[in-house]
DNA sequence: AGCATTTGACCTCC
DNA sequence: GGAGGTCAAATGCT
């Protein structure tokens, strides 16, 4: 609650009073998270015929576990640290506002009674402060459930900006949301050349309370338009014996490089190392892990280096 | 019919 | 007043 709120960027908008900032090592974890999603995305289609898909999918589910508990064990001690973030809601509450059906006001005895008068209309501003950002090619499957509610053309870029919010909002009460935006470097956008995906900035809100946790049932990840251009444009004769609604199948990897340093992780992966080259319908050329494993003392010391230039095809 | 998405309007903040 | 986030009616999809 101290006021020491010097003017700082969006991006490193944390309160000083925290004197063990979490925070970056929360952006880590949930790019972890982010790389694991994208890892199953890539892994479990190229399994799916094979007995072994549940194996694969129940340890990427552990890695992804190790990572969300150590993500609330960050989440709790910032939240005990800022009091300020401790509000049910992110976003700034000074003002409830009526939303004005008429211009008149004058049918004010009706809307007293009438229970279908409009609501207290909440109309809140999200701060940066517990955002954590990630670039992925697939932005829709990181595990959890979302529904869009909102799409906005941003100033000074090209693609739109998607929101989305946790479908278990109403019935968990649940308050994450995100939102996507497809991403506009030269480096990335040209989608004709198909060395390199469409690639998304994603930025999380929030922290997801309700119990559903990461689904799993993958048919139920949300794609958007901008996915499936990405996937028309990306794979134009794609096979039809895969799911469309699959995020994963957008983008085929040929060449992944994951660094970790959690003992579990990678014990993890050094299972995964064992059966995929038994999978006989693997559409990518090599999938190769570069597991670096550092012990490290805490669990929470996860720390993910995907190489973002991997080649895709 | 029920649910998800789209989209213009509304609202807050800078 | 502009930009960005959210709401909610309209629309589409299954």
């Amino acid at each position: 609650m101290n006021n020491c709120s010097s003017k700082r960027s969006p991006a490193d908008e944390y309160p000083s009073s925290v004197c063990c900032d979490h925070r970056p090592a929360l952006r880590e974890i949930a790019r972890g998270q982010s790389l694991v999603t994208q890892l199953r995305a890539v892994v479990l289609p190229a399994l799916q015929a094979d007995e072994r898909c549940d194996l694969a999918a129940q340890m990427l589910e552990g890695i992804l576990d190790c990572s969300r508990k150590a993500m609330s064990e960050l989440q709790l001690l910032l939240s005990s640290n800022s009091p300020a973030d401790d509000d049910d809601d992110h976003v700034d509450d000074k003002r409830r506002v009526r939303k004005i059906s008429d211009d008149d006001d004058g049918c004010s005895s009706k809307a007293a009674e009438d229970q279908n008068a409009k609501p207290l209309r909440q109309h809140k501003r999200r701060r940066f402060g517990d955002s954590v950002s990630v670039e992925t090619p697939v932005p829709h499957y990181d595990g959890h459930q979302w529904r869009k509610y909102g799409q906005k053309h941003i100033n000074n870029a090209k693609h739109p900006r998607s929101y989305y919010r946790c479908t278990y909002r109403q019935e968990e009460k649940c308050k994450a949301t995100k939102t996507v935006q497809q991403r506009e470097d030269l480096h990335y956008a040209n989608s004709n050349n198909c060395d390199h995906p469409v690639m998304y900035t994603v930025v999380y809100y929030g922290q997801h309370t309700c119990c559903k946790g990461p689904a799993a049932d993958d048919d139920h990840v949300v794609v958007d338009e901008a996915s499936q251009i990405s996937s028309q444009s990306q794979s134009q004769s794609s096979s039809s014996n895969l799911q469309p609604a699959r995020a994963g199948d957008s983008n085929q990897c040929s060449s992944i490089s994951v660094t970790c340093s959690s003992s579990t992780v990678v014990e993890d992966c050094n299972k995964l190392l064992d059966i995929l080259p038994a999978a006989d319908d693997l559409t990518t050329d090599v999938l190769l892990f570069d597991l670096t494993a550092y012990y490290a003392p805490l669990d929470l010391d996860i720390n993910w280096e995907m190489d973002a230039d991997a080649l895709w095809v």
